[in-house]
DNA sequence: AAATGTAGGTCAAAGAAAGTCAAAGTCAAA
DNA sequence: TTTGACTTTGACTTTCTTTGACCTACATTT
């Protein structure tokens, strides 16, 4: 079995009940010894939007990496989205998205309105090449967070 | 957990319903143990006037330093903080924008979570060094589609 | 007024994590 | 048997925290 095959497994044994986990790459790194990036490259691969996590780090003194579990048991609508939205999407198709949250009454308006600002083209100042897959990254994690618990 | 975050949790239960604290800069840095210049450090990095407190101090002899919660209406609240973000923000600055913007009551966790993800250096994947800019404007956009009508 | 003691302030170096990226390796499928 | 996707590795980077040496300001004594 691969190495990052085993620290996925164990890194999915974390969440015994718990939907949040907290690691430090380096003791697992260790634990698996194995170069840290590859903490990295496990995470990256294997604990993307599209599977269901969220994942924030800090780095520094007592820094860490912290994966939210997603659970898709009520509004596994949401969750159909995330997974089908690719790796581009353009402001019209989030927008279209978007008022259908709003007509099924997943979201609420503030939250819709928070979700078409963050994804405007206007307010993503960015190389315009690379816009729309910054929209997407941004909008599938969003849309994450709005899974309800 | 990080001294620093202790302490800037011990300042904060400080303020009980109070709005203005007191406090040694040496006692506190004996009650944890750490070297003086870490409470400025603290300070400095969670207590700053754009995050909505202000800070005075005196030294010499029954020298303190003085924190300050300001002290205004949700809206105006929001309306400062917009004008107060430059046109760059670590997301650092953002997350502690976002505790207390909680803390105050002026977003729920929803909206909290939201403002945190779109904002974060996991999900901003563009040149770091365009990152806080981009930041800067998201946050800035956001914020004001949190301000009431 | 000068000296002394008591606070707090500053800044840079060292330390502690995590992130990035590309090269090299592996392995199955075409 | 070549190709291409996936994995492993490591050098280098960035971010955040901790520490300490030295500085400045105020208060109290002499």
């Amino acid at each position: 079995m691969r190495i990052s095959d085993m620290i996925e497994d164990f890194i999915k044994d974390l969440f015994d009940d718990e939907d949040s986990i907290d690691i430090q790459r380096n003791d697992l790194a260790e634990k698996f010894n194995c170069v840290p990036s590859q903490i990295n490259y496990v995470i990256s691969t294997r604990f993307k939007p599209s599977q269901g996590y969220y994942v924030e780090s800090k780095r520094g003194g007592g820094g860490h990496i912290t994966i939210k579990k997603i659970k898709i048991t009520k509004s596994n609508y949401l969750m159909h989205i995330i997974s089908s939205v690719g790796d581009r999407i353009t402001a019209q198709e989030v927008s279209i998205f978007i008022s259908n949250f709003l007509s099924y009454g997943i979201v609420t308006k503030k939250e819709a309105k928070l979700l078409k600002v963050a994804t405007s083209d206007n307010v993503l100042t960015v190389d315009p090449k690379d816009r729309d897959s910054l929209r997407a990254n941004i909008f599938k994690n969003m849309l994450l967070n709005l899974v309800e618990d």
